[in-house]
DNA sequence: TAAGTTTTGGAACGAAAATTCCAGAATGTG
DNA sequence: CACATTCTGGAATTTTCGTTCCAAAACTTA
């Protein structure tokens, strides 16, 4: 009944929520857009609105896609110390590329830095996810405890809130590309408390 | 011999850093600068070249003043616990803050989140910056490695890096408004390692 | 007081920002 | 084929950005 969009919507925000990860929102223009996208700017406004519109549906479009919870979720059933060196090892990986792959971080992470205390945050959202991720990293390290991976005295909650911060810690060290050598010192300190750590 | 200021320098940096750090360097302009300092352009511009001066310089100043390296540098010659206590109660206590206070986070962390993987002016000194506070922390657990105060097969900079990380990764969790219990959590875990942890 | 030097305030500039607008192009339906 | 409707491309608009410039002001020294 009218002419068609001679462009796919997900194909939009996949391409917006590369940039928006990338460069962060403010940098981000919608000139850069435009490019990226290849979809012009009479479009993208009437299609999203404005930048907060897009910016919205590309932090979405992470959350449901991206966010850190896939990572934990694949490690279930197998033993503690695998999954522990799986995380680990993919943010040490991650953040060693000289590409700038690795570099961009966490997408919400960087948003929550970058707006957290400025514009009507979707702090909210992230407060949510990081407690979803906590219980199942929670019940990660319970299940391990009865299995006498980890010491009977240890405390699986704290033991997941430490894990969850000192992840979001190196991938905030990644983005000053400090080198590999740093990264796997963090993890493997990590990795030793969780695994063979005293009692907290 | 000629007409002096009528500012104060360091006056001008603090209010530029409190601004900055609230606000993140992108979202900060040259207007709002001109009034939180009362400063008029040309003289910001003389004083300190350009945007990027001027940010530079509050950089500068937290890292010496407000960051987590005061605390190090003041807990020279104390105990080792004493020094990691203040450390993590700073950030705890801050982060704890229900008012706008505490989500302001790290400076410096918030600086690398926006700036770390760009090409701006600012980011090129941000390695410096961290591997400067990792230094001084290197050193610190040197000594109580020597006083009998961490194991003598603990890792000194191995374990800076850790706690510069997991610090960072509390950081950002504080905007988040977690709740004190969260970072205490995360807190008594990084002391924990550090005290009484294996080798690693 | 006069000369010399630096600061000050604010206008002015060019670039880039976000957003709006519209004439033409492209499609489905009658 | 023509009408209605939607999309497209890009020019146009309005702010706002960072930065520059300069005449007037203010102070020190001689």
């Amino acid at each position: 009944m009218a002419r068609p969009r001679e462009f796919d919507y997900d194909d939009v925000i996949d391409s917006a929520m590369d940039l928006f990860w990338q460069k962060g929102f403010c940098a981000t223009s919608i000139q850069d857009l435009v490019e990226a996208t290849g979809v012009n700017r009479g479009s993208l406004y009437s299609v999203f609105g404005d930048k907060d519109g897009l910016f919205t549906a590309a932090l979405r479009r992470y959350v449901e896609r991206d966010g850190i919870g896939r990572i934990i979720a694949e490690g279930e059933d197998g033993p503690l110390d695998a999954t522990l060196n799986g995380i680990i090892d993919l943010v040490v990986d991650a953040g060693s590329k000289p590409g700038g792959a690795g570099k961009r971080g966490c997408f919400l992470t960087n948003t929550v830095v970058e707006l957290g205390n400025t514009s009507a945050a979707p702090s909210t959202q992230l407060g949510e996810l990081l407690v979803t991720v906590e219980n199942m990293l929670t019940e990660r390290f319970d299940e391990a405890r009865t299995r006498g991976e980890i010491g009977g005295d240890r405390d699986p909650r704290a033991l997941a809130r430490f894990v969850i911060a000192s992840i979001q810690g190196m991938r905030v060290m990644a983005k000053v590309d400090p080198g590999r050598q740093v990264l796997e010192d963090i993890g493997r300190q990590i990795r030793t408390h969780v695994l063979h750590g005293a009692r907290a």
